[in-house]
DNA sequence: GTTCCTGCAAAAGATTTGCAGTGAC
DNA sequence: GTCACTGCAAATCTTTTGCAGGAAC
């Protein structure tokens, strides 16, 4: 779980987009090192305020320009959960692939796992006449604090 | 496949809407008949350029309310294939429900079905913190089209 | 010193809202 | 006659783009 491979996912982007031709900067390294500790999907307004919030702001252009190259390299797959807004993940960390929940009362989003699912897809992936690259799955619903907590309203954040 | 309901999807979505306290309109009439013979999601800007090309347009600001109408009582989905771009899809015809096979080269969307995918997602939507309501599965990729016609080019529409 | 990276501000695209006129009941 | 439905235009929100200054190499 807690085995950490020799650099850290931020520094082999870092060399993947290095590879790629780009030079480093201090915006990007920013969001590479928010994005690395990410557990779920962000949204480029949640990047913007967490790094506003931290010890260097980067601006909205250059979360959507950096986004865009790290999706080039394949560190980041675009995710839509609906809303209208597009979330980013981050890929070949060492954590496992995983979907989304989505509660639909209060937007929440967790991610989860299912072995059973992946196997369910990867047959599917074999029958379609698309050659599948990637795969999304969003279950929508109402989590457990919006659906016991009818009093309990805006308890926690 | 051809067995028709008694009613028509359009009419029982209108039967729906009169319960709800909605009155009848040209508008909104005319994009239940667009939605009750479509094979597969729409987003707004299609549903404003098809109505547009028959009898009677329908407005933007008219699509968008009418829709949220029909996601309100049940009438579609909303769905998210990413681009952000939100598409629309009735529900309660009598065809099955369907996931989405996006292109991520022509951008091309088409229905499938699995039947073991739905089983899977059924035992999954059990053992989440969610009350599972919809689900939704979008396999990214390339297309037949896009994968094979690399001289092919501008072949079909 | 050259070229890429970045921020600012304006632009572009999708969706929502305010208001006034028409139509359903 | 009342209140919902509709269209137009303006507003809002997310994402993209143009340009100029600063940083990486």
């Amino acid at each position: 779980m807690s085995r950490e491979p020799s650099t850290s996912w931020a520094d082999r982007v870092t060399d993947l987009l290095a590879d790629a031709g780009h030079r480093r900067g201090g915006a990007r390294r920013e969001l590479l090192e928010l994005m690395a500790e990410q557990r779920c999907a962000l949204s480029a307004f949640e990047i913007e305020a967490q790094l506003a919030a931290g010890p260097r702001s980067v601006s909205r252009a250059s979360i959507y320009r950096i986004l865009e190259e790290l999706e080039e390299v394949g560190a980041v797959q675009r995710v839509d959960v609906g809303g209208g807004i597009t979330r980013y993940e981050p890929l070949g960390r060492d954590h496992h692939h995983h979907h989304h929940l989505v509660c639909d009362s209060c937007g929440s989003l967790e991610p989860f796992t299912d072995e059973g699912l992946e196997r369910a897809v990867e047959r599917v992936a074999e029958r379609v006449p698309l050659d599948v690259s990637e795969h999304e799955i969003v279950l929508h619903g109402t989590c457990a604090d919006c659906a016991g907590g009818q009093s309990a309203g805006a308890r926690s954040g």
